[in-house]
DNA sequence: ATCCTAAATAAGTTTATTCTTATTTAAGAT
DNA sequence: ATCTTAAATAAGAATAAACTTATTTAGGAT
């Protein structure tokens, strides 16, 4: 279980740790792979009925931020989804219907993390999606498109 | 001038050339580096005053599906820019202010492009961010991220 | 245990973007 | 030139997500 260090990772960065923060994490550790904040806002509902969207949502921004979860941006095809307890990888999504793959490793190199640092810009995460069609949308790829 | 271009790859993709995309593609050749949808409905309206946005969004997500334009997902901090004419490369985004600068080049290596064929995924384009703190955000982090 | 204060929250508003539907139109065929 | 039809559009509704503000609270200090 993870939820221990979450909360440990948001107090060493001086957050508090609210019972909402709590429902969230217990949420995230119990959703399946890879939710939606709507999924994690309905988990989180049972308990706190009251807890506004808002506050999962600055609270899963927060958590990405942190380099705690990962955000999978899916484009316009479907709400982002959010990760956790994975090693960093980065995903295949499809134009048409929004599914995707995870890939394995990571494509970040050296030489563009150097030159960040020559800027003088900290990098603490990174995100990177491959666009295109996957198997069983390829033949309707013109139609998929409209 | 890629105009010409723009249409001529639009055409051979099968979609109509409408005075509405004529326009959105004008006002992408004149408007600055990177600009947002809503300054590229900004000028298209100036001679078309009754354009949707939907149909500048519309067409700016083609054309970027399409590969003919670039988007910079600058998280929630600002909304999207719109590149075109420039050589495929990356960007720094900055989590505090949003702000970003351009990489060189382009992190994608064969073996991911492999695995994504080998899955019968055709992968037509793809998107890196890396995430962090700009020199003058760096300071105020903590500040930064509430 | 109580107090203090910055941080977190709920509620309601706002915004950017997308979706739905009825209407219009580009462009190929006749 | 006219006809045809799928595609594109405008308008308005819907949605996800973020912002604003007043209230509450976690957690450190007393």
């Amino acid at each position: 279980m993870y939820d221990k260090f979450f909360i440990q990772q948001l107090k060493q960065h001086g957050y508090k740790i609210t019972p909402q923060r709590r429902a969230i994490i217990e949420a995230l550790a119990e959703a399946p792979l890879a939710p939606k904040a709507s999924e994690i806002w309905e988990k989180v509902r049972q308990k706190y009925p009251d807890i506004s969207p808002d506050t999962v949502y600055r609270n899963l921004t927060l958590m990405v931020d942190l380099g705690m979860v990962q955000q999978i941006y899916l484009r316009s095809k479907e709400t982002s989804r959010f990760e956790v307890n994975v090693p960093h990888h980065h995903h295949l999504v499809c134009l048409k219907c929004g599914c995707y793959y995870c890939l394995e490793g990571c494509l970040v190199n050296e030489q563009n993390l150097k030159a960040a640092k020559r800027r003088g810009f900290t990098v603490i995460g990174h995100a990177l999606e491959l666009y295109g069609y996957c198997m069983s949308c390829k033949e309707g790829r013109k139609e998929g498109l409209r």
